[in-house]
DNA sequence: GCCAACGTTGGC
DNA sequence: GCCAACGTTGGC
């Protein structure tokens, strides 16, 4: 099972609005890297939710609950249905940059990409952090 | 608010 | 096909 982080303005679509929703479709992704990932993604797949901006970070697990399918509101790009399984202690950007063996993530080394893969070790040392607090 | 990084567009 | 100009994202 692969892992992800996606970001979100929490300003525009929030961890508390994904579990008050009880899930979503993440749609509205525009950038040829991040639909290639969002294409690669399998159903029981888990990813972080990130909140971009104004917090920086990571604040909870979703899960991949549909394959990628046209996005409802552009059918050049697609979108895939997550839902939430559980918030968890943030683990800020600054803890992450502080952490040497996560400097080679995506959310790093590629502060623009909103939809990245995440290494095994790395999902599970976040994990850590998270359940340190 | 500023700016770096990245992507896209359009003139040549 | 190159690259300058412009737009957007996102960290600081």
């Amino acid at each position: 099972m692969a892992h992800w982080l996606m970001k979100s303005e929490p300003e525009s679509y929030s961890w508390n609005d994904l579990v008050r929703d009880g899930g979503t479709e993440w749609d509205g992704v525009r950038n040829n890297a991040a639909r290639l990932h969002l294409r690669a993604m399998r159903k029981g797949d888990e990813a972080f939710f990130y909140h971009s901006m104004s917090d920086k970070a990571v604040v909870g697990i979703m899960r991949v609950t549909r394959e990628a399918q046209a996005d409802p509101k552009d059918s050049d790009w697609v979108s895939v249905h997550v839902e939430p399984v559980r918030t968890i202690a943030p683990v800020t950007l600054k803890q992450i940059k502080a952490e040497p063996t996560l400097g080679k993530m995506e959310l790093i080394r590629q502060s623009r990409l909103s939809v990245a893969p995440i290494r095994d070790d790395e999902w599970k040392k976040i994990l850590e952090m998270a359940d340190a607090r």
